[in-house]
RNA sequence: GUGCGUGUAGCUCAGCGGAUAGAGCGUUCGCCUCCGGAGCGAAAGGCCGAGGGUUCGAUCCCCUCCACGCACACCA
């Protein structure tokens, strides 16, 4: 369906061009007067110079031929030129219940659906998540609801790192810890043990510890490189330990983004590609595309159209090694074999623009996707601390995700002791769900590009824009409508029907929820969950002023109570919907 | 140095060509015999970093400058 907003300006656009103008003028909005009307069009100002009129007289001709339309309770000019519009109740409520019927509450989606592929989460093998890992999850994961919600087929893939210089510091590390594995034993023959050497806390252990030691003993640095081009090169022993690594790790990360509530389609990484690396730099360079200068090889990605001077993209080292532009690259070819996505989206920090703009580049001149392919790059800023700079641990260490959510989790576990008697078990499932949803909401609802200040104590309030505070709305009209049933009364889809607004604060929640598809539509193309955030907020606050000042279960008249019901049925599903594409779970109760 | 980004209320952030620039927190006043007060009503608080320009109209577009952040081939 149409939006409220499209449907308006089609109307304005028939009534230009009636009144004799130009109905390219008609383009209306949202008001940003609503004191004085609902929505609002300017183009009567816009077209005085080219009508030589003064822009009331096009507004007010206007203004007249709107005036019988059965969807106006009010259309008038007013000063310089505005054209100040104001919808019928009946009109509004008719709108509402078409949206309330809709599968997607009138949200079209895509008109014709793609292949998407999300590039996110983006963590590396044998370490720890931390707080670095935490936006590109929860922006990925949002991003990747949206693309879905909009009708897409997407496929999420966290892309790890499992291929870079930290394996060989596991390895070499794991030998001068554990010497008398069968890894390290040159006269071994045979297959190696299926279960793995280490466990994953001792692994988590290892790699920091390697990495450290890395930094002062140069010998130690080289036999880690040594091992690392091992690896690369199909060693036995090497090769089996680093399959260890991967499962211990994999199963580990798995269960830490499952516990965030981020679910990836496929976890392929870095590794998966290296078979068609070296054909894929041989073409480059048969093709003319790549060349070799100052013994790397590099493609040039400079355009005419540059103002600045985009840097070659590097694809082989001088020593022959491959470089992360390089497994980007083989990934997108690799993705186009299995899954000729029309649409990528890379979520990763911000800093790596230029590296994406060398790798999409790239990847365009050598023919790798269609011309028509999307390749899109969400970067995303830093989490600072209060101090404004990177957040740390108290003692300037990297912090654990899990001890990051273990803390909001705590911050809310404290908040909600006073309230509800739940269960032990429910407790502590209830503090989880509305802990993620702080933490999830406190980061979505700034604009992913800039950096946002991490404020657990701020995040996890219940008061204000926040998680919890949506989450309290959603189970507090839950409460309503499950006290109702109760009580014995029905509200079947059937006898679902808004009625006419019959006061302000109904009116302006009535229209508040009529924008839900235009918000969905800017927030897919702009691939902004911050949209979403801020209709959640603005549904909620409305949904507030609607319950403090209309009585709902009390209402003598049966058939507007049960509109009250719809309407509070349908601020219930939108704001549902809204917090499952942000990936936040809604508990029963808290 | 070159380039990119950011600068909006005390703090944290929306808005980004229109009429009186919004919200949350914080501050100050009101409101709990009432469906979950985790709320509601009100007040105070802004030369929208500075200066030019384009426009009927600029926080928004263009130019210059200032401040901060970030990136600039063999890390990922």
């Amino acid at each position: 369906m149409k939006t409220l907003t499209e449907k308006i300006e089609e109307k304005v656009k028939q009534a230009f061009e009636a009144a004799g103008y130009d109905p390219g003028l008609g383009h209306v909005s949202v008001s940003n007067r609503p004191d004085l009307c609902e929505f609002q069009c300017n183009g009567a100002m816009a077209g005085a110079k080219k009508y030589h009129k003064a822009p009331f007289l096009i507004a007010d001709a206007v203004a007249e031929k709107l005036a019988g339309d059965p969807a106006f309770a009010k259309a008038e000019s007013v000063k310089p030129g505005f054209l100040n519009l104001t919808l019928s109740p009946a009109f509004l409520a008719q709108e509402l219940n078409e949206m309330a019927g809709d599968e997607k509450f009138g949200y079209r989606g895509e008109d014709k659906p793609r292949r998407v592929v999300v590039d996110y989460g983006g963590a590396n093998a044998a370490k720890p998540l931390h707080v670095g890992h935490l936006r590109s999850a929860v922006i990925g994961e949002s991003i990747k609801r949206i693309e879905k919600y909009a009708g897409n087929e997407v496929t999420g893939d966290v892309h790890l790192g499992d291929w870079g210089l930290q394996m060989g510091l596991i390895i070499e590390q794991l030998r001068d810890l554990k010497p008398d594995l069968p890894y390290f034993d040159p006269e071994h023959t045979g297959p190696y043990p299926d279960e793995p050497p280490f466990s994953i806390s001792e692994l988590e252990k290892i790699y920091p510890a390697a990495s450290a030691r890395a930094k002062k003993d140069a010998a130690f640095a080289a036999r880690a490189h040594e091992a690392t081009l091992k690896l690369q090169s199909g060693d036995p022993a090497c090769t089996a330990i680093w399959h260890h690594i991967m499962n211990v790790s994999r199963k580990d990360l798995k269960k830490n983004y499952d516990s965030l509530n981020v679910h990836f389609e496929l976890w392929k990484g870095e590794s998966d590609v290296q078979p068609i690396i070296p054909g894929m730099v041989k073409d480059l360079q048969d093709r003319g595309i790549a060349h070799v200068s100052e013994g790397a090889v590099v493609v040039d990605v400079a355009q005419d159209s540059d103002k600045i001077e985009i840097p070659p993209c590097l694809i082989q080292k001088s020593d022959g090694a491959a470089l992360y532009a390089t497994s980007d690259l083989a990934t997108i070819l690799d993705r186009e074999e299995k899954l000729r996505p029309d649409r990528y989206i890379y979520v990763a920090d911000k800093r790596q623009a230029l590296h994406f703009t060398q790798v999409f580049r790239t990847a365009r001149k050598a023919g790798f996707v269609k011309p028509e392919t999307e390749l899109l790059y969400v970067g995303f800023g830093t989490m600072n601390g209060k101090d404004g700079k990177p957040f740390k641990t108290r003692d300037g260490g990297v912090m654990r995700l899990e001890n990051l959510v273990a803390d909001i989790t705590d911050a809310v576990r404290q908040k909600m002791a006073g309230s509800d008697d739940l269960p032990e078990d429910e407790m502590e499932a209830t503090a989880r769900k509305v802990g993620l949803a702080a933490l999830k909401y406190g980061d979505l609802s700034n604009q992913a590009s800039k950096d946002y200040v991490f404020d657990p104590e701020r995040f996890s309030s219940f008061e204000g824009n926040t998680g919890p505070y949506i989450l309290y709305t959603i189970v507090r009209i839950n409460s309503i409508l499950k006290r109702y049933r109760s009580e014995g009364g029905t509200l079947e889809k059937d006898e679902r029907r808004i009625g006419a607004p019959g006061s302000e604060v109904e009116k302006d929640l009535d229209l508040c929820l009529s924008r839900f598809p235009e918000v969905m539509e800017t927030a897919r193309q702009e691939l902004a969950p911050h949209r979403i955030c801020q209709f959640m907020y603005e549904t909620a606050d409305a949904f507030s002023k609607f319950y403090t000042h209309v009585k709902i279960l009390t209402e003598p008249d049966e058939a507007r109570k049960k509109s009250y019901l719809s309407l509070l049925t349908l601020v219930r599903d939108l704001l549902t919907v809204c917090t499952d594409l942000l990936g936040i779970e809604v508990p029963e109760r808290m």
